[in-house]
DNA sequence: AATGGCCTGGTG
DNA sequence: CACCAGGCCATT
């Protein structure tokens, strides 16, 4: 469920308490949450400087010298936060990095194990994170970037926004909501879209994300930054989790669609979102 | 391009 | 007890 915005606010809560400290020590690094040892992890990041943090898509990475970056990924139920060294850690912490003297800890806690934390040298990290593997940043994407990525697509307009190749930082919240601002149907075909369709799409993901981020997140379910201040975007939602409700624009029942892509949920309304043009 | 598996907490 | 949440990767 952590999609861009609420990356992007762990990612502000997190830079200003990280950037330009040093990993002291891995205090701890339990080894189901990744094929790298404690000792590994640990010759890799202790004394180690962070150099910066950025973000693209929902990839966390934080860059240290000499061309390592420690990669987080937030999978479902990840939180990555700073914690005094003597909190109570949550369950499921899975990682603890001291940072300068120690007073400090970034912790990860991930219960679904689906997130990652790893140390990646310059060439792993090209093969993974390099050309061709993820898409623009949905946060500024340009109607050119869509339109190159679309514009071949036989794929619906849901299944190829949720590939991190096509854009990278959508999931399934914010797809369904930036669809309905643009009034195009999760059914359409990427090669369908006119010019005036790719524009809206455009300016729909764009403001979506940034008004999301203005309200650090959506709180739904386990997602909560930093001490545990939920975000609020959950209350702005138009369609995402509001299947058989009235839409907010026309009062059509909004339909939930578990079809359009096999295994997800897809949330829209068939009347301001109609399947033809 | 479509599907299954990973993983576990919460809910009916 | 069954099922759902779902991002991402491997497989078909």
């Amino acid at each position: 469920m952590p999609e861009l915005p609420e990356v992007e606010t762990v990612v502000r809560d997190v830079r200003p308490q990280t950037v330009g400290r040093t990993i002291s020590k891995v205090v701890h690094a339990s080894a189901k949450m990744s094929d790298q040892p404690r000792r590994e992890l640990a010759r890799g990041l202790e004394g180690e400087r962070i150099l910066a943090l950025d973000r693209h898509g929902k990839w966390m990475f934080f860059r240290l010298p000499r061309s390592m970056t420690l990669v987080v990924h937030l999978g479902m139920t990840g939180r990555l936060a700073i914690y005094a060294a003597d909190a109570p850690r949550l369950p499921h912490t899975h990682v603890r990095l001291a940072l300068e003297d120690g007073r400090f800890e970034l912790r990860f806690c991930d219960p679904r194990r689906f997130g990652e934390f790893g140390l990646y040298d310059r060439s792993r990290f090209s093969a993974r994170f390099g050309a061709g593997k993820l898409g623009p940043d949905a946060r500024f994407v340009t109607k050119s970037q869509l339109s190159q990525a679309l514009g071949r697509s036989g794929r619906n307009l849901k299944a190829a926004l949720l590939d991190q190749k096509t854009v990278a930082g959508l999931g399934n919240i914010y797809v369904d909501e930036a669809l309905f601002r643009a009034r195009l149907s999760p059914r359409r075909r990427g090669r369908d879209l006119s010019g005036p369709e790719l524009a809206r799409l455009t300016a729909a993901i764009r403001s979506v994300l940034r008004q999301a981020i203005d309200r650090h997140g959506s709180s739904i379910r386990d997602f909560l930054v930093g001490e545990g201040t939920p975000g609020e975007y959950h209350h702005y939602l138009q369609v995402y989790g509001r299947g058989n409700q009235p839409c907010k624009k026309c009062s059509t029942a909004i339909e939930l669609d578990r079809r359009i892509v096999s295994g997800r949920a897809s949330h829209f309304c068939p009347r301001c979102q109609p399947d033809e043009p």
